[in-house]
DNA sequence: GGCTTACTAAACAGTA
DNA sequence: GTACTGTTTAGTAAGC
């Protein structure tokens, strides 16, 4: 790449030296033909680093190509001393190349190119070193312009006094032809080069910015004052333009003022439509017509910008558009290669709005031929998905989809339709949404639910259609741990979902009053702090802790109790296994009572607690089954559970019998309501727990 | 209309 | 005293 670069440079140079405008263009074409050197396509995805490179290298051209001009306009400077008065229009084409390149960048946009750290400190200094350099001559040249401008005023003031001599008039016309050509050579040239570094990536155009082709005339090497005097010089001879004579050639692109358009298109110019200085084009009701007409058709020439992609030359009316176009834009390497790699683009915007019609018309179809299925029989209850579908989803798309996807009588639905039948108004739709709830038996949401829209919840403020509970769990379940501490799930939360980024006191609320509330999720100690865990199965059942009941566990009132009857307790809340140690004593012991086969100590030091807890807890209904059928009436001391529930494992609200009194919680563990009901509790409601 | 569920807000207590 | 965490309750809305 260094070679071809090379290569490139030492092309650039050339044309430079030959005095041609087009090496910023050779320049240009020659990175983007080193971007394809295998003649393919710039790649799409080109990395991280290879893009730098590449722009390192874009940087050093420019870096050589500017120390040539430099070189060379130095030469020109020297031939051309500002002290000199000479008139001689013939004399004024080399400065106007020795003004053109080095000044389009200007302080702000040196600052850019530095905020890029594109170039390195060496090469930082020699371009600020030339600018500096330039910008002296600039001004000497601007005092040779206003000088040239003053004598050219002094003469139409004789002319005026003494009678209009038709040879000085044409010797002024020919200065004032001479002088507006190489004033609109100078921006052409800024523009060209800016426009070239801005395409190589040097250059970001901000969007508040004005227009690129007007930011040199504003901030470059060429002062409003310039124009000014030009302005001056026309309006002093209006009359004379009228004439028809010389003047008539006097083809001034001034759209090429605030474009990039090379003189070669031409305008008349309308010297009574300058204002503050600025030349401005004349519109004919003609031109303005023609804007009107195409400005909506052409696909490239929109708000009076070219659309060509990188391009955004202002062009005040069509016909300069299509001026424009027609020279800026013409069949060459570079339009080719912008050509290619805009077909890049669509190719990649067509592929992924392939990829989404595909998806869509898969969702529609499924959910259409569910809609149209007969009722069938309820499922088997944790296939049915408890990802609801958002009021707002259904509401404002009623025909887009069906209306009731996940009611209990359709049929299986898995759970990855949930988060898919978002649409685009339901994107907008931001607020506390309602959910439809198709059945009281949750089905965890996989990450696959989430991570399907992930980039959209991330960045749109729309509200998941998952309860707070599924999302708890996902997050929870996403941790390599399987546990989260409740900061955690508030930032992971926060994290995917954009909307949460919001209301933070709502929702935040939500989580602890579901964590609270669900069985499902698990309060875990340690020394480290509390931490969340999630029981799968318990989720599954979608059970609540019921309302209107005592509080579930008091620690401070019943802890004492809890010792008397378990002095281990204290040790093993105290040990990093608060959950587990505990849990295997207890459960060891009433295994052995029931001679229940053992767990293993591996499948104990699971990670998953939430598993474990359930795998346990299925095994302990079992046994405080047998055992309760056995001894109904065994003292709460004696169950193994104390050492669990009251500290680790929530408890289900007691009975208000049984609540009262310090040994409540004991006498909770011993009649555990998941011991009551979960012998059951597929055939009967949930409620009928606290019967 | 009743029941269930989820959401929200609020109160309260414990803890760091 | 404050902020955070955790629990509980009450009210509301929506779906069944």
């Amino acid at each position: 790449m260094m070679q071809e670069s090379g290569t490139e440079t030492k092309s650039n140079g050339s044309a430079i030296q030959n005095g041609s405008s087009g090496g910023n263009h050779l320049l240009e074409c020659g990175s983007l033909r080193e971007g394809r050197s295998n003649g393919e396509a710039p790649a799409v995805d080109v990395g991280a680093a290879d893009l730098a490179h590449v722009q390192q290298q874009q940087a050093l051209q420019v870096a050589r190509q500017l120390l040539l001009q430099q070189q060379q306009q130095q030469q020109v400077s020297g031939l051309k001393s500002p002290k000199r008065n000479d008139k001689q229009p013939a004399l004024q084409v080399p400065v106007s190349v020795a003004m053109m390149t080095p000044q389009v960048i200007t302080p702000q946009q040196m600052q850019q190119i530095l905020q890029q750290q594109v170039l390195s400190p060496q090469q930082l200094q020699v371009l600020l070193q030339q600018q500096q350099a330039l910008m002296l001559q600039q001004q000497q040249l601007q005092e040779f312009y206003k000088k040239q401008q003053e004598q050219l005023q002094l003469q139409l003031l004789q002319q005026q006094h003494a009678g209009k001599q038709p040879k000085e008039q044409q010797q002024v016309a020919t200065q004032q032809l001479a002088f507006q050509q190489q004033l609109l050579q100078m921006q052409q040239l800024q523009q060209q080069h800016l426009l070239s570094l801005q395409r190589q990536g040097l250059l970001t155009i901000q969007p508040g910015q004005p227009a690129l082709p007007l930011q040199p005339l504003a901030q470059g090497m060429i002062p409003a004052e310039l124009q000014q005097l030009w302005k001056e010089v026309t309006s002093a001879h209006t009359a004379e333009e009228t004439t028809g004579n010389n003047h008539s050639s006097l083809d001034l692109t001034t759209t090429c003022v605030s474009s990039s358009a090379p003189s070669k298109t031409s305008l008349i110019m309308n010297p009574h439509a300058s204002t503050n200085g600025q030349l401005s084009v004349h519109t004919p009701k003609r031109e303005s017509l023609s804007h009107e007409e195409h400005s909506h058709s052409h696909p490239l020439y929109g708000h009076g910008v070219c659309k060509w992609p990188g391009c955004e030359a202002v062009c005040e009316d069509f016909q300069s558009f299509l001026k424009h176009l027609n020279s800026e834009h013409a069949l060459d390497d570079r339009s080719t290669a912008q050509c290619r790699v805009q077909m890049q683009v669509v190719q990649q915007l067509e592929l992924q709005l392939a990829k989404d019609k595909e998806r869509l018309q898969a969702m529609m179809t499924h959910l259409h031929v569910k809609s149209t299925e007969p009722k069938a029989a309820p499922q088997p209850l944790n296939l049915v998905s408890s990802v609801t579908l958002s009021k707002s989803a259904s509401e404002a798309s009623p025909q887009s989809l069906p209306h009731t996807p996940t009611t209990p009588t359709a049929p299986i639905t898995p759970v990855t339709q949930g988060p898919s039948v978002i649409t685009t108004t339901s994107m907008h739709t931001v607020g506390p949404i309602r959910r439809r709830y198709s059945d009281k038996y949750n089905v965890p949401i996989s990450s696959a639910d989430i991570a399907q829209n992930q980039e959209f919840y991330k960045n749109a403020e729309v509200r998941p259609p998952f309860t707070y509970a599924s999302l708890i769990r996902q997050a929870i379940l996403e941790s390599p741990e399987k546990q989260l501490t409740l900061n955690e799930i508030y930032n992971w939360f926060t994290r995917m979902f954009a909307y949460f980024r919001r209301n933070a006191a709502t929702w935040k609320g939500a989580i602890r009053t579901n964590l609270s509330l669900h069985k499902c999720f698990i309060r875990v100690e340690d020394e480290f702090g509390s931490f969340w865990t999630v029981d799968d199965e318990e989720f599954k059942r979608g059970r609540h802790i019921q309302r209107g009941r005592p509080r579930k566990y008091c620690p401070d009132e019943n802890f004492d109790e809890l010792v008397a009857h378990n002095p281990s307790l204290i040790k093993n809340m105290q040990s990093s296994h608060a959950y587990c140690t505990p849990l295997n004593a207890a459960l060891q012991a009433s295994m052995a009572e029931n001679s229940i086969p053992l767990y293993t100590t591996a499948s104990m030091g699971n990670p998953t607690l939430g598993n474990l807890a359930s795998a346990i807890r299925e095994e302990l209904n079992g046994a405080m089954e047998h055992t309760n059928s056995n001894e109904s009436d065994s003292s709460p001391g004696r169950s193994p559970m104390q050492a669990v529930h009251p500290v680790h494992v929530k408890e289900e609200p007691l009975d208000p019998e049984e609540a009262e009194g310090p040994l409540s919680l004991v006498t909770t563990a011993n009649h555990s309501p998941d011991f009551d009901h979960d012998r059951d509790y597929e055939d009967e409601p949930v409620n009928e727990d606290m019967e």
